[in-house]
DNA sequence: CTCCTTCTGGAATGTCATTCCATGTTGGAA
DNA sequence: TTCCAACATGGAATGACATTCCAGAAGGAG
């Protein structure tokens, strides 16, 4: 029901303000999001933003909450595996989307660790791991190993993505990186300098999958002897 | 060799500066580091920071690495899988004993990711992992799985301490992790509802090392299926 | 029309990091 | 010993922010 009244600009909202932050951070970056360039943005000024929103930290919450929550709204019907790897490839995509999840995830993670981030993706994961056979006293465990897993992987890449967009292309970041590893000191990086080459060309999501993969493998090997 | 004349003070120094700059962190947390708070403890100006340090940022790059390498300096002669769980326990009981580094580490990793931090750890596992046994393809992508599975746990966990940390005991929070557990919706969170009882009184150092045993029992599984 | 609640815009405030600069300090060259 | 240039220092000024305050629209109920 439109109010008989025009406003001059569609009315505030949360709903609003958070779409217009996502907007400026995945254009602009984590420090392309100040109360200026939002109220610029809204057409507005900072005390109406402030009516909708606590402070700047429930605004990141909010913007990353919905990112998320998006991300995980992926119904796949499939084994627990698939599933488990299709919620993890969510996360993933979602981090490479929005650059600045990454860090957002990690403060969220790191500050209020049972905030609503935390217990969707758990949920999620869990259900799967239950479905796989695990036994009820080691469900927290388990899960609790997945899910770190996914966030420290998650985290590490988003860390490659930043890398990677702003000068050239891929290519030339991971050169970058293999070169530098290359360059450490062979007596305190042997191991590092030995593996530098492995870094060239390789694909983040591949090794992703295969990280995960070889969790549930270690899964599979402790908690379920005889299945598969 | 002392200075034939004596200053007022000790000479401002970068050490000194990192070293104040770590006690603040650990005294008030994150907030309580400024340059206010750094000048009045060294009874100096900003200025004479500036000249010894960049920003903010590498001093606390700087802050983070010093307490990560020490960390890391805990030569314990054993079999690869216990020196892993000896880095890893390193890595685990840093965090709890500064409660920043957890959010330090989570932004340095998702920002420069081939800081000096990254590459430390990942030489510290690495070269356990080849000791391991596991074939040289395999190296980075075994390595890099398991230290983002440190590095997701370890961030977790010092959300928890956090967490803890202000108000009661432990025991408190835990209780009331898991009692907001079990007032979730029924419905969207049916698995997480059913494991809040593990949650109370479990121990998070036996669970990180329990995690680190399953991504190992992972390894075992997948590329050392005859040895153990 | 009028009162009250809900919202709005923008000015004012206070906290920071960072920059600038006038001034010490030092160690070596002359 | 004297003097100079590089090294260091302290603190005042600056500018970017988040956040608070407040004067007042807008819109509906009576």
């Amino acid at each position: 029901m439109a109010p008989r009244t025009r406003r001059r600009t569609e009315a505030l909202s949360r709903e609003r303000i958070v779409e217009a932050a996502v907007e400026l951070l995945d254009t602009s970056g984590e420090a392309g999001l100040t109360f200026k360039t939002l109220t610029e943005r809204l057409a507005t000024g900072a005390g109406a933003i402030y009516w909708h929103v606590a402070n700047k930290g429930e605004l990141l919450d909010a913007a990353t909450d919905g990112v998320i929550a998006a991300a995980l709204a992926v119904g796949s019907p499939g084994s627990p595996r698939e599933e488990i790897r299709a919620v993890a490839l969510g996360l993933f995509d979602a981090i490479e989307r929005h650059a600045w999840l990454a860090t957002q995830l990690a403060l969220q993670l790191s500050r209020s660790p049972w905030g609503s981030v935390t217990p969707r993706i758990f949920e999620s994961i869990g259900r799967q791991v239950r479905a796989l056979g695990v036994p009820d006293g080691h469900l927290f465990t388990t899960t609790s190993a997945l899910v770190s897993y996914i966030f420290g992987a998650a985290g590490q890449n988003a860390a490659n993505n930043a890398g990677a967009a702003p000068g050239g292309d891929r290519e030339e970041f991971l050169d970058a990186v293999s070169a530098a590893w290359e360059d450490l000191d062979p007596d305190d990086y042997p191991f590092t300098r030995a593996v530098a080459a492995e870094v060239r060309g390789h694909d983040d999501r591949e090794q992703f999958l295969a990280g995960l993969d070889l969790v549930l493998a270690g899964i599979t090997a402790v908690h379920l002897p005889r299945a598969g």
